[in-house]
DNA sequence: TTTTTTTTCTGACGTCTTGTCAAAAGTGAC
DNA sequence: GTCACTTTTGACAAGACGTCAGAAAAAAAA
């Protein structure tokens, strides 16, 4: 163990104060409004100094994305650790993804922002690992679960069906959902007025068409999502004010 | 009808050509390569006239998501109307969509380029009303389908379960699943090799869940998305050839 | 404490981009 | 040929990213 000096801690602070305050500017005004000049105004140093933290504007953003992905494995983790049936458990997933989705828009938004932009040209493979490895391990919270109940028989898969087929199939089901949810004017155009419950819907109905019991039955499903909601938002709340409070 | 004089043929020539050129550019180099200057200087022109074509570079995006957007309302037409029950052309829909990914690449890039980056701010109310009734128009082919299907008895919706919903369903799982797939480099390390097989997979599995007849059967179902994807091949071609023609 | 060494910070600067606009060039009617 | 009108031009202002030599601060040594 090695303790930090006076000058240390204030720089972690700042990087730190850095990323906090990204973090809205980039949810606010995009990409764009980013600058390194406002965000070294708002910090009262030079914009060199910025510089001595991140390489540049990407790492920022990278910086950010793997900050998000750790909050929504947290969440996955929480959620599958609540006691029910494997079926209950895939489901408490998914209301992790909304609850994420719901308490950390800006988390969200840039997870989806990093896709699109090259951004992960311009960074350090050191820091891309992170996040993938990341990303990597919420995939595999869902796919142990899966697995799991295939072993116990809940699910039998087809030999042709691999676990990380089902996963792609529920990540994609959720997450471009809640995408098409917050980024399509024309959805309630066409007359979607709760894509929400559309999505868990078509959710049911997919693992309903893989055959993995207990089949959907409606109020059983509502009651245990309220449930999970209600427990996962306590934990987001708790971990919240865990980490205003410590100057680290 | 009014005959175009050869200056305004010329500049309706331009507009075209800007297009035609900002696409490659957007798609390989991202947001930020593309460049007022490098678009003037390929069209030999002075940036100001470019200016007068487009207000601002998040115009020209914009009509490029509108063109990409128009591709794929084409496709899905083209799938809906093939020969088969209600099924059968839900699915072609699908491949659609694989085809669309497939040979307009650039233009699947766009689509969510433009969906995270805010471009609809910077943009005239004009032209995005022009993008999301295009898009509108996509999702209510699919839509017809969905009615058709729940007409025929082939598709028996719960009383809270509305068309759209499943149009819902469909668009997330695989714009999702494509999206993810063309740009998670954490997929292939969690050990998915196709990704196309397990969305067209998953989507079945929501198909039968919602008990739409008849169901999946893979035989079957691989001879028809066979039969299907080389017909819109060959439409796509054919679209190809004619639009690099005529000189308009 | 004072001096030396090392680390950190600073902000003007070079370069690139977007978007503007007055002046120049082009177009067509009479 | 002239005149009104449209289109094009490219220098320019504003602002952003990233750099770097020199200033300042911190740490180490004397």
């Amino acid at each position: 163990m090695h303790t930090l000096s006076p000058k240390q801690r204030a720089i972690r602070l700042r990087e730190r104060r850095i990323l906090d305050l990204a973090l809205p500017i980039l949810a606010s005004g995009g990409l764009s409004a980013l600058s390194m000049d406002a965000i070294a105004e708002q910090i009262q140093t030079a914009k060199g100094t910025i510089y001595n933290h991140f390489a540049n504007k990407e790492e920022i953003l990278l910086a950010l994305a793997v900050k998000a992905v750790e909050r929504r494995l947290s969440l996955f983790q929480q959620a599958i650790a609540m006691p029910g049936n494997s079926r209950d458990r895939v489901a408490a997933v998914g209301i992790a993804c909304e609850i994420y989705a719901d308490h950390f828009p800006e988390m969200f938004h840039m997870e989806n922002l990093i896709r699109h932009e090259n951004v992960l040209e311009k960074t350090s493979p050191r820091r891309q690992e992170v996040l993938t490895g990341c990303e990597g391990r919420c995939m595999l919270t869902v796919a142990g679960v899966i697995r799991e109940a295939s072993m116990a028989g809940d699910l039998q898969l087809e030999p042709d069906q691999k676990v990380e087929d089902v996963v792609l199939g529920l990540w994609s089901l959720v997450f471009g959902g809640l995408t098409l949810e917050a980024t399509s004017p024309s959805l309630a155009a066409i007359g979607i007025e709760d894509a929400r419950r559309a999505i868990r819907r078509n959710c049911n109905a997919m693992l309903d068409g893989l055959r993995w019991r207990p089949l959907y039955q409606a109020d059983r499903y509502q009651a245990w999502i309220g449930q999970v909601r209600k427990h996962l938002i306590q934990r987001v709340q708790a971990d919240r004010e865990r980490e205003n409070e410590p100057t680290l």
